[in-house]
DNA sequence: TTGAAAGCGCTACCAA
DNA sequence: TTGGTAGCGCTTTCAA
């Protein structure tokens, strides 16, 4: 038996195509029942599945999303590709998913393939930033719904779904204050900075200060031996424990590459923390402190954006969903 | 300027909407330059993309396939989704993606909703084992072309895209011999067993029995503190230092966890190897030795699989891309 | 409550 | 080398 197309069905239960076409779109209330009956058993003892193609075409929307992540190194890409492709698949929506490795060319290409392919809307972990990127975004964003995930992207005008990062911070310093440090650094990235590194940054130094704590942002040294110097340097003479929070999962990487080549460990004269739950951050120092994301509210508040904000054409709001942070060994001291 | 059709682009141009067809898809050497020259400035100047949903329609295929995950949590997954991410771009194809969560329900129903979605072709990291599962692929295999992807589903005649696990096991023992250890243990998870693992189990043995070393498989135990147990019994009045490898990335980190909770370290009482190339694996005992598995040449395989795979309907056949062994501080030796 | 029929936008066959 | 056109499988309006 090849494959079905309606009026096969139709010519077997006895009716029409229009009234096939009805019944597996649940038009309620608009036929008798014993119809829909014959026709629903029809359907089912055949197997008959409908042309999605053919729908797409006649519907004009494809029931596929896009996804483009920017890194599959980073844990929160996993744990959001995860949340994402479960939450669509509940809603009956497929995920297209392209990868851009933090290249903003590749993001752009990404960008129209996904659009060529016919997504009905698209979210998007941007590595881009600058006003060509806020315009093709902007442009793309008048083709097909657009949400940012995490990273925001000045200019563009387009939605934003975070995490609430100044809570996830403040709770952060105030672990690390309440274990006994007074001196505490962001450890950033050298070189690009992003939105959301940024935003962590402001927060961070604020807590700092309303705790009338010491530190700073310090951007890693990046062969592992100079950033080991420089960890070493900022703990000299320290009298109390030092707190060291990693700005992101690639960040405390590197912190943990350059601790190895000191004597510094945590938590004995370090106190550490990161954002980005990622498997090892269990096992490692008996566990990092962590700041969670909710990935799963994330991605709930992702697609709600890309199918409401349909109809929504207000101005471009950032949804929030929480996260926590896990107390492990790394902050509380031996 | 709203979504244009082809009849609009051939009206622009002066031409039938057969012709701006057949530039569309470069059928060479059926028109005259210049009409080709006329077609494309126009194409060009509207910006004109063609419908992906008409295009299914009329040609039968979708020009997406369907990717089926296991487990996010495991490196294999991100690196794989990256590769074929990148592959599946470069030669056109949309990439619909899907995680199973290591359950075989979630699997099952991700593989009816990728083929009704109308993917050309899936690749499955499948979790599932037995003669129900295998039926159930096969039948999946029938609608549409099926590469299963690091994991064997026996009985499912399904063409399989692996690495050559032998010669990984082989290079990883020969190393972990040469830096003079005579006793070895492979670290299993304990509960399901999949086939990679038997698999990866089978040549262990082998190797080990090839060069007169002593040691087996282990089921590592589960609560860390039991496991800790368990590494200290086994290397318990060694003389020599024990090899341990783990047979992935999620037994590895176990290992990490366990071993924090004893005095044991590498490479000092022990040498420690492990299967995916993990970002940590770099920074923990000073960089573990690894056999990394080559995801781009995978990827390749597996696209190529599904591709050609639809005009050769032999014996299904199993691709290897060979991979490679990363020496690391762990096995070194101090 | 049901059916007939007009397309959605494109490709490919056949004719010129 | 080019054009006319049937039809991919479905949804939806209009008519019965």
């Amino acid at each position: 038996m090849g494959r079905m197309r309606i009026k096969d069905i139709a010519a077997e239960a006895g009716v029409s195509p229009a009234t096939v076409s009805r019944v597996l779109n649940n038009r309620p209330g608009t036929m008798s029942d014993e119809t829909r009956a014959r026709v629903k058993a029809v359907i089912e003892r055949t197997g008959y599945q409908p042309s999605n193609a053919a729908r797409s075409l006649r519907r004009g929307r494809t029931g596929a999303i896009g996804l483009i992540l920017a890194d599959m190194c980073n844990p929160y890409s996993s744990a959001m590709l995860e949340a994402l492709a479960a939450d669509a698949g509940n809603r009956g929506l497929a995920l297209m998913t392209a990868v851009s490795g933090n290249d903003a060319e590749q993001e752009e290409r990404a960008c129209e393939r996904l659009i060529a392919a016919g997504v009905d809307g698209l979210v998007v972990n941007s590595c881009r930033a600058g006003d060509e990127a806020a315009a093709s975004l902007a442009a793309a964003g008048r083709l097909v719904p657009i949400v940012l995930l995490d990273r925001a992207v000045p200019g563009s005008g387009l939605p934003l779904v975070t995490s609430d990062n100044d809570r996830l911070m403040r709770e952060m310093v105030e672990e690390i204050h309440r274990r006994g440090c007074a001196i505490c650094h962001l450890l950033d990235e050298r070189g690009r900075t992003s939105a959301i590194r940024r935003e962590r940054a402001r927060s961070f130094e604020r807590e700092l200060a309303a705790r009338g704590m010491t530190g700073g942002t310090v951007a890693l040294a990046s062969p592992a031996a100079d950033a080991a110097r420089q960890l070493e340097e900022l703990v000299r003479g320290a009298v109390s424990p030092i707190g060291l929070i990693a700005v992101n999962g690639l960040v405390l990487l590197r912190l943990v590459e350059a601790l190895g080549e000191t004597d510094l460990s945590a938590p004995g004269t370090l106190r550490i923390a990161t954002f980005d739950e990622y498997a090892w951050n269990r096992a490692l120092f008996g566990g990092i402190t962590t700041a969670v994301q909710d990935t799963a509210g994330l991605a709930a508040a992702a697609l709600d954006a890309l199918l409401d904000g349909r109809g929504t054409d207000g101005p471009a709001r950032t949804a929030v969903a929480p996260g926590r942070v896990i107390v492990r060994a790394s902050t509380r001291g031996n």
